[in-house]
DNA sequence: TTAGGGTTAG
Protein backbone atom coordinates (compact mmCIF):
# COMPACT_ATOMS: atom_id res chain seq x y z
CA UNK A 1 0.00 0.00 0.00
CA UNK A 2 3.37 2.28 0.83
CA UNK A 3 3.59 1.93 -2.81
CA UNK A 4 0.65 3.52 -3.78
CA UNK A 5 1.15 6.31 -1.80
CA UNK A 6 4.60 7.00 -3.34
CA UNK A 7 2.53 6.75 -6.68
CA UNK A 8 0.31 9.69 -5.70
CA UNK A 9 3.47 11.68 -4.41
CA UNK A 10 5.33 11.14 -7.58
CA UNK A 11 1.98 12.16 -9.64
CA UNK A 12 1.58 15.39 -7.44
CA UNK A 13 5.31 16.43 -7.10
CA UNK A 14 6.36 16.07 -10.69
CA UNK A 15 2.80 17.13 -11.63
CA UNK A 16 2.44 14.34 -14.45
CA UNK A 17 -1.11 14.39 -13.72
CA UNK A 18 -3.20 16.84 -11.38
CA UNK A 19 -5.02 14.72 -8.93
CA UNK A 20 -8.70 16.97 -7.65
CA UNK A 21 -10.45 16.29 -4.57
CA UNK A 22 -12.73 13.53 -5.84
CA UNK A 23 -9.87 11.53 -7.19
CA UNK A 24 -7.86 11.77 -4.16
CA UNK A 25 -11.31 10.83 -2.21
CA UNK A 26 -11.72 7.70 -4.66
CA UNK A 27 -7.98 6.58 -3.82
CA UNK A 28 -8.48 7.34 0.03
CA UNK A 29 -11.90 5.19 0.56
CA UNK A 30 -10.29 2.70 -1.20
CA UNK A 31 -6.99 2.47 0.90
CA UNK A 32 -9.48 2.80 4.21
CA UNK A 33 -11.58 -0.08 3.33
CA UNK A 34 -8.70 -2.19 2.68
CA UNK A 35 -7.62 -0.98 6.51
CA UNK A 36 -4.83 0.86 5.30
CA UNK A 37 -6.20 4.12 7.29
CA UNK A 38 -2.75 5.67 8.60
CA UNK A 39 -1.85 5.63 4.54
CA UNK A 40 -4.80 7.59 3.77
CA UNK A 41 -4.16 10.09 6.72
CA UNK A 42 -0.85 10.73 5.08
CA UNK A 43 -2.63 11.17 1.73
CA UNK A 44 -4.59 14.01 3.09
CA UNK A 45 -1.44 15.45 4.56
CA UNK A 46 0.11 15.37 0.53
CA UNK A 47 -2.94 17.27 -0.29
CA UNK A 48 -2.49 19.74 2.00
CA UNK A 49 0.47 20.76 -0.10
CA UNK A 50 -0.83 20.63 -3.06
CA UNK A 51 -3.43 22.81 -5.22
CA UNK A 52 -6.71 20.15 -4.50
CA UNK A 53 -6.99 21.00 -0.34
CA UNK A 54 -8.53 17.95 1.86
CA UNK A 55 -12.77 19.13 1.90
CA UNK A 56 -15.36 17.95 3.89
CA UNK A 57 -15.48 14.43 1.99
CA UNK A 58 -11.76 13.09 2.43
CA UNK A 59 -11.91 14.03 5.86
CA UNK A 60 -15.48 12.48 6.65
CA UNK A 61 -13.43 9.35 4.87
CA UNK A 62 -10.35 9.14 7.22
CA UNK A 63 -12.86 10.30 10.06
CA UNK A 64 -14.98 7.15 9.43
CA UNK A 65 -12.29 5.01 9.42
CA UNK A 66 -10.85 5.76 12.58
CA UNK A 67 -14.17 5.16 13.87
CA UNK A 68 -13.89 2.19 12.17
CA UNK A 69 -10.77 0.84 13.75
CA UNK A 70 -11.55 1.82 17.19
CA UNK A 71 -9.65 4.96 17.16
CA UNK A 72 -12.46 7.15 18.13
CA UNK A 73 -10.03 9.73 19.95
CA UNK A 74 -7.89 10.04 16.85
CA UNK A 75 -11.34 10.73 14.76
CA UNK A 76 -12.30 13.24 16.99
CA UNK A 77 -8.52 14.97 16.45
CA UNK A 78 -9.24 14.84 13.08
CA UNK A 79 -12.98 16.27 13.36
CA UNK A 80 -11.85 19.49 15.47
CA UNK A 81 -8.55 20.02 13.36
CA UNK A 82 -10.83 19.73 10.03
CA UNK A 83 -13.22 22.17 12.05
CA UNK A 84 -10.72 24.68 13.29
CA UNK A 85 -9.69 24.87 9.54
CA UNK A 86 -13.27 26.23 8.53
CA UNK A 87 -14.08 22.99 6.97
CA UNK A 88 -17.65 22.15 8.38
CA UNK A 89 -18.18 18.57 8.79
CA UNK A 90 -21.73 16.88 7.16
CA UNK A 91 -24.35 14.08 8.05
CA UNK A 92 -21.67 12.08 6.91
CA UNK A 93 -19.31 12.99 9.66
CA UNK A 94 -21.62 13.40 12.58
CA UNK A 95 -22.99 10.03 11.65
CA UNK A 96 -19.49 7.92 11.58
CA UNK A 97 -18.77 9.51 14.86
CA UNK A 98 -22.07 8.95 16.44
CA UNK A 99 -21.58 5.26 15.80
CA UNK A 100 -17.84 4.82 16.88
CA UNK A 101 -19.53 6.52 20.24
CA UNK A 102 -22.22 4.06 20.10
CA UNK A 103 -19.73 0.90 20.24
CA UNK A 104 -18.20 2.51 23.17
CA UNK A 105 -20.90 2.97 25.29
CA UNK A 106 -20.31 6.53 25.34
CA UNK A 107 -24.14 7.82 25.77
CA UNK A 108 -23.84 11.20 27.20
CA UNK A 109 -21.28 12.39 24.47
CA UNK A 110 -23.48 10.80 21.77
CA UNK A 111 -26.29 13.40 23.22
CA UNK A 112 -23.98 16.32 22.72
CA UNK A 113 -22.99 15.39 19.33
CA UNK A 114 -26.27 14.87 17.77
CA UNK A 115 -27.20 18.41 19.81
CA UNK A 116 -24.21 19.81 18.32
CA UNK A 117 -25.20 18.57 15.14
CA UNK A 118 -28.90 19.66 15.38
CA UNK A 119 -27.58 23.72 16.41
CA UNK A 120 -25.63 23.46 13.24
CA UNK A 121 -28.99 22.75 11.12
CA UNK A 122 -27.51 19.30 10.32
CA UNK A 123 -29.71 16.48 11.06
CA UNK A 124 -30.09 13.06 11.70
CA UNK A 125 -31.20 11.18 8.89
CA UNK A 126 -32.23 7.99 8.39
CA UNK A 127 -28.56 6.39 8.14
CA UNK A 128 -27.98 8.30 11.81
CA UNK A 129 -31.18 6.72 13.58
CA UNK A 130 -30.49 3.29 11.92
CA UNK A 131 -27.25 3.17 13.62
CA UNK A 132 -28.49 4.33 16.86
CA UNK A 133 -31.29 1.76 16.71
CA UNK A 134 -28.79 -0.93 15.74
CA UNK A 135 -26.56 0.35 18.97
CA UNK A 136 -29.51 -0.11 21.36
CA UNK A 137 -30.50 -3.58 19.83
CA UNK A 138 -27.33 -5.25 20.19
CA UNK A 139 -26.99 -3.72 23.97
CA UNK A 140 -30.43 -5.78 24.76
CA UNK A 141 -32.33 -2.05 25.44
CA UNK A 142 -34.93 -2.76 22.56
CA UNK A 143 -36.87 -0.13 24.76
CA UNK A 144 -34.70 2.38 23.94
CA UNK A 145 -34.46 1.66 20.10
CA UNK A 146 -38.35 1.51 19.79
CA UNK A 147 -37.80 5.21 21.10
CA UNK A 148 -35.55 6.38 18.92
CA UNK A 149 -37.93 4.71 16.38
CA UNK A 150 -40.69 6.93 17.23
CA UNK A 151 -38.91 10.16 17.29
CA UNK A 152 -37.49 9.36 13.87
CA UNK A 153 -40.89 9.06 12.52
CA UNK A 154 -42.19 11.96 14.60
CA UNK A 155 -39.46 14.01 12.93
CA UNK A 156 -40.75 13.00 9.45
CA UNK A 157 -37.73 10.09 8.57
CA UNK A 158 -38.85 7.17 7.42
CA UNK A 159 -37.25 4.28 8.32
CA UNK A 160 -36.29 1.11 6.28
CA UNK A 161 -35.16 -2.46 5.53
CA UNK A 162 -32.27 -1.65 8.23
CA UNK A 163 -33.57 -0.21 10.80
CA UNK A 164 -36.47 -2.74 11.27
CA UNK A 165 -33.97 -5.63 10.78
CA UNK A 166 -31.85 -4.10 13.66
CA UNK A 167 -35.32 -3.81 16.14
CA UNK A 168 -35.86 -7.57 14.97
CA UNK A 169 -32.64 -8.31 15.65
CA UNK A 170 -32.86 -6.83 19.51
CA UNK A 171 -36.25 -8.80 19.93
CA UNK A 172 -34.13 -12.14 18.96
CA UNK A 173 -30.96 -11.63 21.15
CA UNK A 174 -33.71 -11.50 24.07
CA UNK A 175 -34.96 -14.47 22.36
CA UNK A 176 -38.58 -13.09 21.65
CA UNK A 177 -38.70 -14.20 18.19
CA UNK A 178 -42.21 -14.67 17.70
CA UNK A 179 -42.02 -10.83 18.24
CA UNK A 180 -39.57 -10.37 15.71
CA UNK A 181 -41.79 -11.93 13.35
CA UNK A 182 -44.72 -9.59 13.72
CA UNK A 183 -42.29 -6.44 13.42
CA UNK A 184 -41.35 -8.56 10.05
CA UNK A 185 -45.28 -8.64 9.48
CA UNK A 186 -45.55 -5.07 10.29
CA UNK A 187 -43.16 -3.83 8.09
CA UNK A 188 -44.31 -5.73 4.91
CA UNK A 189 -48.01 -4.02 6.08
CA UNK A 190 -46.44 -0.59 5.82
CA UNK A 191 -45.14 -1.24 2.52
CA UNK A 192 -41.22 -1.90 3.17
CA UNK A 193 -39.87 -4.29 1.62
CA UNK A 194 -37.88 -7.11 3.42
CA UNK A 195 -34.62 -8.32 2.47
CA UNK A 196 -32.62 -11.88 3.14
CA UNK A 197 -30.73 -9.91 6.53
CA UNK A 198 -34.28 -10.16 7.80
CA UNK A 199 -34.91 -13.76 7.17
CA UNK A 200 -31.14 -14.74 8.27
CA UNK A 201 -32.09 -12.56 11.76
CA UNK A 202 -35.12 -14.74 12.36
CA UNK A 203 -33.46 -17.72 11.20
CA UNK A 204 -30.54 -17.08 13.79
CA UNK A 205 -33.01 -16.60 16.39
CA UNK A 206 -35.12 -19.54 15.80
CA UNK A 207 -31.29 -22.38 15.52
CA UNK A 208 -29.91 -20.09 18.87
CA UNK A 209 -32.89 -21.66 20.30
CA UNK A 210 -32.62 -25.06 19.04
CA UNK A 211 -36.16 -24.59 17.17
CA UNK A 212 -34.64 -25.91 14.53
CA UNK A 213 -38.07 -26.66 12.38
CA UNK A 214 -39.23 -23.35 12.72
CA UNK A 215 -35.66 -22.15 11.34
CA UNK A 216 -36.18 -24.65 8.58
CA UNK A 217 -39.93 -23.79 7.70
CA UNK A 218 -38.33 -19.80 7.30
CA UNK A 219 -35.72 -21.05 5.00
CA UNK A 220 -38.79 -22.58 2.94
CA UNK A 221 -40.62 -19.30 2.98
CA UNK A 222 -37.45 -17.37 1.65
CA UNK A 223 -37.77 -18.94 -1.66
CA UNK A 224 -41.99 -18.31 -1.35
CA UNK A 225 -41.06 -14.55 -1.19
CA UNK A 226 -38.87 -14.14 -4.33
CA UNK A 227 -35.27 -14.11 -2.15
CA UNK A 228 -32.84 -16.24 -2.13
CA UNK A 229 -31.06 -18.30 0.74
CA UNK A 230 -27.56 -16.93 0.75
CA UNK A 231 -24.38 -18.22 2.06
CA UNK A 232 -24.92 -16.40 5.85
CA UNK A 233 -28.57 -18.61 5.56
CA UNK A 234 -27.23 -21.57 4.74
CA UNK A 235 -24.18 -21.29 7.75
CA UNK A 236 -26.39 -20.54 10.10
CA UNK A 237 -28.95 -23.03 10.00
CA UNK A 238 -26.12 -25.81 8.86
CA UNK A 239 -24.43 -24.64 12.46
CA UNK A 240 -28.06 -25.05 14.23
CA UNK A 241 -28.66 -27.87 12.80
CA UNK A 242 -25.40 -29.66 13.79
CA UNK A 243 -25.77 -28.00 17.56
CA UNK A 244 -29.13 -30.43 18.02
CA UNK A 245 -27.43 -33.25 16.52
CA UNK A 246 -29.23 -33.23 12.80
CA UNK A 247 -26.08 -34.67 11.54
CA UNK A 248 -27.79 -36.51 7.98
CA UNK A 249 -30.07 -33.34 7.85
CA UNK A 250 -26.92 -30.93 7.81
CA UNK A 251 -25.16 -32.64 5.00
CA UNK A 252 -28.15 -32.65 2.60
CA UNK A 253 -28.33 -29.07 3.36
CA UNK A 254 -24.85 -28.47 2.78
CA UNK A 255 -25.21 -30.61 -0.45
CA UNK A 256 -28.13 -28.24 -1.51
CA UNK A 257 -26.45 -25.40 -0.90
CA UNK A 258 -23.58 -26.48 -2.87
CA UNK A 259 -26.37 -27.07 -6.09
CA UNK A 260 -27.64 -23.80 -5.61
CA UNK A 261 -24.13 -22.65 -6.85
CA UNK A 262 -22.81 -21.34 -3.24
CA UNK A 263 -19.42 -22.69 -2.54
CA UNK A 264 -18.11 -23.00 1.42
CA UNK A 265 -16.77 -20.32 2.77
CA UNK A 266 -13.81 -20.06 5.60
CA UNK A 267 -16.98 -20.15 8.00
CA UNK A 268 -18.87 -22.57 6.58
CA UNK A 269 -15.66 -25.39 6.39
CA UNK A 270 -15.61 -25.02 9.89
CA UNK A 271 -19.21 -25.38 11.02
CA UNK A 272 -18.80 -28.43 8.77
CA UNK A 273 -15.45 -29.61 10.93
CA UNK A 274 -16.76 -28.70 13.87
CA UNK A 275 -20.03 -29.86 13.62
CA UNK A 276 -18.78 -33.36 12.62
CA UNK A 277 -16.30 -33.46 15.70
CA UNK A 278 -19.14 -32.36 17.83
CA UNK A 279 -21.10 -35.48 16.75
CA UNK A 280 -18.22 -37.87 16.83
CA UNK A 281 -18.00 -38.21 13.68
CA UNK A 282 -14.17 -37.91 13.11
CA UNK A 283 -13.71 -39.67 10.27
CA UNK A 284 -15.87 -37.73 8.08
CA UNK A 285 -14.15 -34.38 10.10
CA UNK A 286 -10.62 -35.72 8.85
CA UNK A 287 -11.66 -37.02 5.39
CA UNK A 288 -13.25 -33.25 4.66
CA UNK A 289 -9.91 -31.99 6.70
CA UNK A 290 -7.94 -33.52 4.19
CA UNK A 291 -9.87 -32.35 1.30
CA UNK A 292 -10.03 -28.62 1.93
CA UNK A 293 -6.23 -28.29 3.31
CA UNK A 294 -5.28 -29.21 -0.50
CA UNK A 295 -7.53 -26.51 -1.43
CA UNK A 296 -7.51 -23.56 0.36
CA UNK A 297 -4.24 -22.17 2.13
CA UNK A 298 -6.81 -19.19 3.81
CA UNK A 299 -8.97 -21.37 4.83
CA UNK A 300 -6.17 -22.88 7.48
CA UNK A 301 -6.32 -20.59 10.14
CA UNK A 302 -9.70 -20.89 11.17
CA UNK A 303 -9.94 -24.90 10.42
CA UNK A 304 -7.05 -25.83 12.14
CA UNK A 305 -8.31 -24.03 15.37
CA UNK A 306 -12.07 -25.75 14.84
CA UNK A 307 -10.19 -28.94 14.33
CA UNK A 308 -8.19 -28.35 17.45
CA UNK A 309 -11.07 -27.39 19.58
CA UNK A 310 -12.89 -30.27 18.23
CA UNK A 311 -10.27 -32.73 18.74
CA UNK A 312 -9.87 -32.00 22.09
CA UNK A 313 -13.65 -31.95 22.96
CA UNK A 314 -13.47 -35.70 21.47
CA UNK A 315 -10.14 -36.45 23.45
CA UNK A 316 -7.82 -37.01 20.61
CA UNK A 317 -5.19 -35.06 22.14
CA UNK A 318 -2.39 -36.95 19.28
CA UNK A 319 -4.35 -35.81 16.56
CA UNK A 320 -4.83 -32.34 18.00
CA UNK A 321 -1.14 -32.20 18.53
CA UNK A 322 0.04 -32.71 14.90
CA UNK A 323 -2.59 -30.45 13.75
CA UNK A 324 -0.84 -27.98 15.68
CA UNK A 325 2.84 -28.83 15.20
CA UNK A 326 1.72 -28.60 11.43
CA UNK A 327 0.79 -25.23 11.37
CA UNK A 328 4.48 -24.74 12.10
CA UNK A 329 5.42 -26.93 9.33
CA UNK A 330 3.58 -24.79 6.68
CA UNK A 331 4.83 -21.67 7.96
CA UNK A 332 1.72 -20.01 9.78
CA UNK A 333 2.12 -18.24 13.46
CA UNK A 334 -0.92 -19.70 15.03
CA UNK A 335 -2.90 -16.71 17.10
CA UNK A 336 -3.56 -16.45 20.62
CA UNK A 337 -6.56 -17.81 20.14
CA UNK A 338 -5.44 -20.94 18.72
CA UNK A 339 -2.78 -21.08 21.18
CA UNK A 340 -5.37 -20.27 24.09
CA UNK A 341 -7.46 -23.09 22.44
CA UNK A 342 -4.70 -25.73 22.71
CA UNK A 343 -3.30 -24.64 26.36
CA UNK A 344 -6.64 -25.59 27.70
CA UNK A 345 -6.87 -29.01 26.55
CA UNK A 346 -3.48 -29.74 27.20
CA UNK A 347 -4.46 -28.18 30.76
CA UNK A 348 -7.25 -30.38 31.09
CA UNK A 349 -5.58 -33.31 29.86
CA UNK A 350 -3.30 -32.51 32.60
CA UNK A 351 -0.29 -32.24 30.71
CA UNK A 352 1.40 -29.06 32.11
CA UNK A 353 4.89 -30.20 30.65
CA UNK A 354 3.42 -29.49 27.23
CA UNK A 355 1.30 -26.19 28.07
CA UNK A 356 4.36 -24.88 29.50
CA UNK A 357 6.53 -25.84 26.47
CA UNK A 358 3.93 -24.45 24.33
CA UNK A 359 3.82 -20.79 26.96
CA UNK A 360 7.13 -21.15 25.41
CA UNK A 361 6.67 -20.88 21.71
CA UNK A 362 3.92 -18.20 22.00
CA UNK A 363 6.61 -16.32 23.82
CA UNK A 364 8.40 -16.62 20.88
CA UNK A 365 6.46 -16.15 18.12
CA UNK A 366 5.50 -12.63 20.03
CA UNK A 367 2.72 -13.46 20.84
CA UNK A 368 1.97 -13.20 24.48
CA UNK A 369 -1.01 -14.36 27.14
CA UNK A 370 -4.15 -12.52 27.13
CA UNK A 371 -6.46 -12.54 29.83
CA UNK A 372 -8.30 -15.38 27.96
CA UNK A 373 -5.46 -17.42 28.20
CA UNK A 374 -5.56 -17.20 32.02
CA UNK A 375 -9.21 -17.87 32.18
CA UNK A 376 -8.93 -21.04 30.09
CA UNK A 377 -6.09 -22.40 32.29
CA UNK A 378 -7.90 -21.31 35.90
CA UNK A 379 -10.61 -23.18 34.34
CA UNK A 380 -9.05 -25.90 32.94
CA UNK A 381 -7.69 -26.60 36.34
CA UNK A 382 -10.73 -26.30 37.90
CA UNK A 383 -11.99 -29.34 35.62
CA UNK A 384 -8.91 -31.18 35.65
CA UNK A 385 -7.99 -33.30 38.60
CA UNK A 386 -4.29 -32.84 38.69
CA UNK A 387 -4.32 -29.88 40.29
CA UNK A 388 -1.15 -29.42 42.46
CA UNK A 389 0.77 -30.63 39.24
CA UNK A 390 -0.84 -27.81 37.19
CA UNK A 391 -0.39 -25.06 39.68
CA UNK A 392 3.29 -24.62 39.11
CA UNK A 393 2.34 -23.60 35.88
CA UNK A 394 -0.18 -21.01 37.29
CA UNK A 395 2.40 -19.73 39.22
CA UNK A 396 4.60 -19.54 36.51
CA UNK A 397 2.37 -17.45 34.10
CA UNK A 398 1.38 -14.88 37.61
CA UNK A 399 5.17 -14.51 38.29
CA UNK A 400 5.68 -13.73 34.33
CA UNK A 401 3.00 -10.98 34.15
CA UNK A 402 -0.45 -12.55 34.97
CA UNK A 403 -3.00 -10.58 32.62
CA UNK A 404 -5.59 -10.78 35.03
CA UNK A 405 -9.72 -9.44 35.14
CA UNK A 406 -11.76 -9.42 37.17
CA UNK A 407 -13.05 -12.92 35.91
CA UNK A 408 -9.91 -14.14 35.79
CA UNK A 409 -9.44 -13.16 39.42
CA UNK A 410 -12.67 -14.43 41.01
CA UNK A 411 -11.65 -18.09 39.50
CA UNK A 412 -8.02 -17.95 40.82
CA UNK A 413 -9.22 -17.26 44.02
CA UNK A 414 -11.74 -19.75 44.22
CA UNK A 415 -8.71 -22.69 42.58
CA UNK A 416 -6.40 -21.66 45.29
CA UNK A 417 -8.77 -21.78 48.05
CA UNK A 418 -10.07 -25.25 46.64
CA UNK A 419 -6.68 -26.86 46.69
CA UNK A 420 -5.53 -25.14 49.84
CA UNK A 421 -2.74 -22.67 47.83
CA UNK A 422 -4.29 -19.79 51.09
CA UNK A 423 -0.91 -18.70 51.51
CA UNK A 424 0.33 -18.47 48.08
CA UNK A 425 -3.19 -16.51 47.24
CA UNK A 426 -1.98 -14.13 49.98
CA UNK A 427 0.98 -13.68 48.96
CA UNK A 428 -0.15 -12.74 44.96
CA UNK A 429 -2.66 -10.07 46.19
CA UNK A 430 -0.73 -7.18 46.47
CA UNK A 431 0.87 -7.87 43.31
CA UNK A 432 -2.66 -8.85 41.42
CA UNK A 433 -4.17 -5.83 42.25
CA UNK A 434 -1.26 -3.43 41.42
CA UNK A 435 -1.39 -5.24 37.98
CA UNK A 436 -5.06 -4.46 38.10
CA UNK A 437 -4.67 -0.87 39.04
CA UNK A 438 -2.84 -0.02 36.30
C1' DT B 1 -15.21 10.51 -3.71
C1' DT B 2 -17.98 10.00 2.41
C1' DA B 3 -22.14 7.23 6.90
C1' DG B 4 -26.31 2.10 8.88
C1' DG B 5 -27.77 -4.32 9.03
C1' DG B 6 -27.25 -10.74 9.26
C1' DT B 7 -23.56 -16.24 10.12
C1' DT B 8 -18.17 -16.80 12.49
C1' DA B 9 -13.76 -21.28 17.43
C1' DG B 10 -12.20 -20.93 23.84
Amino acid sequence: MEKISMQQRKLVKEKICKMDEVMFGTVMNGLCKQGHTQTALSLLRIMEQGDAKPNTVVYSIVVDALCKDQMVGAAFNLFNEMKRKGITPNVHTYSSLVDGLCKFDQWEEVRLLLDEMTHLNIFPNVHTFSMLVDAFCKKGMVEDAVEVLNVMIQKGEHPDVVTFNAIMEGYCLRGEIDVARRVLDSMIDIGVKCDIFSYNILVNGYCKQKKLDEAMHLYCEISQKGLKPDIVTYSTILQGLFEVGRVECSENLFTEMQNAGHSPDIYTCGIMLHGYLKNGHVERAMSLFHRWEKQKEDAYILIYNRGNDGFFKIQKLDKARSIFDKLYSVGLHPDVIRYNVTVNGLCIEGLVDEAKELLRKMEDNRCSPDNATSNLIVNGLLKSNKTNEAMTLLKEIIQRGFPADRVTMSLLIELLLLIGEGPFLLNMIPELHLRNEK
